[in-house]
DNA sequence: TCATTTAGGTGTACGGCGTACACTCTGCCG
DNA sequence: CGGCAGAGTGTACGCCGTACACCTAAATGA
């Protein structure tokens, strides 16, 4: 159902012809895997099949599944901008922002999972950028705290409200209010909803857009306070 | 380790003495359960043995674990607050906003559940309830569209947050962050988070206060938004 | 070159999970 | 009382994560 294709750079051929395992080569099928499959289609066993060894065989490179994951979910991370340290904030705040949602959007698996865990090296470079680039714009430490929890809810929150909504067009959107409206005969009952379902389609709803208005909204928001706060 | 105790309101006595099941009672107990063990110590045969009876047995009442915890999710949506529609929206969007957060603090288990799934009669009058007070406050279909975008993915994004730090005081928090610190010995290569580590202890740091910050901020741009849009 | 160490891969097994399916029992209806 | 429906039971299956003992191929060093 779901094959796992990798870059060679991290395999390693013994004279037999078989490709050897390594820790990087594990997690990146791992991440593969659960792009595929999703979290629950994702197990030990799978990805040991799916790397063509026994189950078992996984245990030499990694310590247990949750260990696993933490790897896998730090891979994500790698692929989140770190703002630049002296840059102007509000647009390297930004980029940060929209490149986090395209990752978690790419590995929609990772939501749940990428404040749950032990933090990894590249968590903790992109948390410290963020950290740094606040700071050296003005911020009073104090602000830079609130700031980066603001900024970090919002991305999280969008990405996990996208995931289940599971829907990216306006026809999508429309059609997915509106067969949920039908099924549940809400119209008399739920006006506001209804009305939703009635009038997604036509207002040219897109996750994109969406995301970058409540964005910018909270950048205007930080700005303000940034500014009150005698930056 | 974990006992269920319920109210007897719906249970039913047989006569031989034995209590009887029934949805809401089995229901009511997946709650008790998940908020005493988490998720991952939530399984069918845990809450079977809860309630003194054989597996099976529950799936006389709910049809599988999935619909018995769509079942869970919207019990916890019903102990959210629904803004009342001709109130001033500002403060109706507060209280709603910050009863869901509390919500989410008892049964923290609930957050990656509760945009995932079917949503059940809660959860929609309580949606509906959130369009409704902003339509009739003057909000646009889009802005409103926009405005219960943001703020809900704030309030799931920062419950994840929260459940995942899992430090609630002033001194926890630094403890937690000095912990985490010199588990890696990032002072020299992460000194952003150094900072953090070194200063939030003193700082007074408080999740209550963190959220109504970032509550506030979003809700003064909404109010800006809502203005500019000619209300 | 060959013996020895060691790391990587295997096979088996255990206890837990969700749940299908066929059953017994209980309490209610006539 | 006879039977019927719906609640609770028992057994069984195929998944899961992973402990443990084993084997084998590669790396080492004399």
């Amino acid at each position: 159902m779901y094959a796992v294709h990798l870059s060679t750079a991290m395999t390693q051929e013994t004279n037999t012809g078989r490709t050897r395992l390594s820790r990087p080569f594990v997690l990146q099928a791992g991440v593969a895997l659960a792009d595929g499959n999703g979290l629950e289609g994702f197990s030990m066993r799978r990805l040991a099949q799916e790397l063509s060894v026994v189950p078992m065989a996984l245990y030499k490179h990694v310590a247990n599944k949750d260990e696993l994951l933490d790897g896998m979910v730090d891979i994500v991370f790698g692929e989140i901008e770190s703002p630049p340290i002296h840059e102007d904030w509000r647009s390297a705040m930004r980029r940060r922002a929209i490149s986090a949602r395209d990752a978690l959007k790419r590995h929609s698996w990772a939501i749940g999972l990428m404040e749950t865990r032990n933090p990894g090296p590249a968590n903790l470079r992109n948390h410290n950028a963020v950290m740094g680039c606040l700071r050296e714009a003005g911020f009073s430490f104090e602000t830079a705290i609130h700031a980066y929890s603001v900024q970090d809810a919002y991305i999280y929150g969008f990405a996990l409200q996208e995931k289940t909504l599971g829907f990216e067009t306006p026809d999508d959107a429309g059609e997915a209010a509106q067969r949920r409206a039908r099924a549940i005969g809400m119209l008399d009952e739920y006006p506001y909803l209804a009305e939703i379902a009635a009038r997604l389609p036509e207002s040219g709803y897109d996750n994109t857009v969406e995301f970058t208005w409540g964005l910018d909204l909270i950048l205007d928001g930080l700005d303000r306070r940034r500014r009150t706060a005698r930056g």
